[in-house]
DNA sequence: GACTGGCACTCGCTACAGTCGAGTGCCAGG
DNA sequence: CCTGGCACTCGACTGTAGCGAGTGCCAGTC
């Protein structure tokens, strides 16, 4: 285990030459375009080392070396020196999330801001509901038994189902229901909804009784239950970057991956504080993304975190400065929200 | 032009094995595969001249024959005979589709079949606003200078926007907008209401003037001119089967060209009778798709047509099949919008 | 006149041998 | 502990040769 300062120092050489040519880095490739102050030889004896503890590889006898996924991780945790974003692309973030108008928008830019920046694929949760709080619960009448149910968070996500009630429903109904489920619910959080719903349907009228219950049913059903989180993705362009190299030539079990929300919610959508996380290669749990890494964040205002954030690229990706745009734009993201 | 009976029976027989094996068709393998009562010798003259009339093509001398686009175009147009579903897959639609509870549901699980059903990356417009009446207009107070408008759409599209007040609003205010555009406005086409919003603005009292003046501005710009559409895509995976063969070898143009939205919209949204439309390589506008063809149709409530459907794969694909899939998932799914 | 068998020819594919060079591991010496 | 030197490995590339699928054409047949 014994890395000294130099072996680290080659490390890192390692896996910046790589991250930007590549291809396998030499011993003499290094020492002339990084000060080492050593000779090829002595760096080869470093790098025979570096192989032994497995963070770096030869893909065959006799080519450069090529940085592991532990390799990666060594790098990630103690070699990189942040790169902060230029002034630029902080106004770029800033003009770009500033024109939205309503959560929809919002996610919508920022994940395609991300996948610009980061030249990567990425993926945006919506502010879970499950972390919101309901701000208005509203009934339209359809049709003489039929009801829109639509509820708004204070996240600014709008959620809206239809309700096939199981008789007329008069107006004046209606107005008793949208009544009782506001007075009950609104400034609760989502996740502490179902006792108070079903405290509804036990304290409500007999004549209301039906009409509440299959409102309750539904309310615990959809918008608790299933189906609550929403995802944006975008940049699955730049998945054919670095020409068929990255993801050991096939894009398939990624494009699947990035199909099933399940999947794209285990991404990101496990957050519980705002710190990065990273993900590298045989890090993911997800079979299919084994070639991939992925590098994610929670968001939301104030230091709240409402929803995850991240994107999805090669494991050969150049991880300072998408944990740099990841965190940034995570950060306006919050303070956008924050404003609303 | 002379293309006799027989010459058309050769194009067929090379269209229709070589999207089964993917391979050039010789004239040997040709004659024992298909009853064509003639020696290759034969065939091989016959192939000579659909080469020269630009039906089909060798990729290098002296290999089999491949169509041309325009060879899939004769062939779609004159030689594929409809190959009906199997009851089995018919029974499938119906299963898939029978349980969804609302509109996003049931546009999330049409792309989803039709992408799996056909194998290839499927499309789904939502029914389009400005083919959709107003069914109720919502207003809801979410502080006291900002509103929410839900939009409720016969289709039963569910549109949302935050509406900034220029000024606090008082709660009877909002009961007199919500009664003032449910009463103009429901029952109408959208793409009719631009002049009765503009009305509306005039006839009101000069206290809800300005209001009403920004409420009518949003109105129109979310619901009417920007952002109408909206489009659900799946099956991105299934670009990867026939292994960087087709698509000439690069997926970059074709996963660019999905992410645009507008690129979709024109792929399937501009249906005006519920026709097939079939749209080989380069007849296709949009130039990343050269290599891809889009079958597509509207769908739509009793012979309406509110949206587009369809799926885009390589100019190699099952035709008829695919003809036959499409046409089938739209007609189910116009028959669930009419029970609605 | 249309079809067929035969035949020479084309050309991509595969296998094989040979060369080149980047990069390594190791060793002896400073 | 570092360095220069050296032998070695092995992938990448090149050129050659043989194979075989498939063609175009022609002379012969019905």
């Amino acid at each position: 285990m014994g890395l000294d300062d130099r072996k680290l120092a080659v490390l890192r050489a390692i896996v910046e030459d790589y991250v930007a040519t590549q291809e396998p880095v030499g011993s003499r490739a290094l020492v002339e375009r990084h000060q080492l102050g050593v000779s090829p030889a002595t760096v080869r004896n470093d790098m025979a080392v570096l192989e032994e503890e497995g963070y770096i590889r030869q893909p065959h006898t006799s080519a450069g070396r090529v940085p592991t996924d532990r390799g990666y991780r060594l790098f990630v945790d103690r070699l990189s020196r942040v790169k902060p974003l230029s002034p630029a692309e902080r106004r770029a973030i800033e003009r770009f999330l500033l024109g939205a108008v309503d959560l929809d928008d919002v996610v919508h830019r920022t994940v395609r801001l991300l996948a610009q920046l980061t030249r990567q694929v990425a993926v945006v949760q919506y502010p879970s509901l499950a972390r919101s709080s309901v701000r208005h619960l509203e009934l339209v009448p359809i049709s003489t038994t039929r009801l829109m149910l639509v509820m708004i968070a204070d996240t600014g996500r709008v959620e809206q189902r239809l309700v096939e009630m199981p008789g007329p429903i008069p107006a004046d109904d209606v107005t008793d229901l949208r009544r009782l489920v506001n007075e009950k619910l609104v400034d609760t959080r989502l996740s502490e909804t179902p006792p108070l719903v079903q405290a509804l349907v036990d304290e409500v009228g007999p004549d209301l009784r039906p009409a509440m219950a299959t409102l309750a049913s539904v309310l615990l059903e959809t918008l608790v239950e299933r189906h609550e989180e929403r995802i944006a993705l975008a940049g699955t362009a730049n998945l054919t970057r670095g020409g068929l190299l990255d993801f050991q030539g096939s894009l398939r079990p990624i494009l699947e991956a990035l199909e099933e929300e399940v999947v794209l919610l285990k991404l990101i959508g496990e957050v519980e504080e705002s710190t990065m996380r990273v993900r590298i290669g045989d890090e993911n749990e997800i079979d299919n993304l084994r070639a991939a890494s992925v590098v994610s964040t929670g968001y939301g205002p104030n230091s709240m975190i409402v929803g995850g954030l991240g994107v999805l690229g090669p494991t050969r990706m150049d991880y300072p400065s998408t944990i740099a745009t990841v965190r940034a734009v995570a950060r306006y993201v919050g303070d956008l929200l924050a404003q609303n």
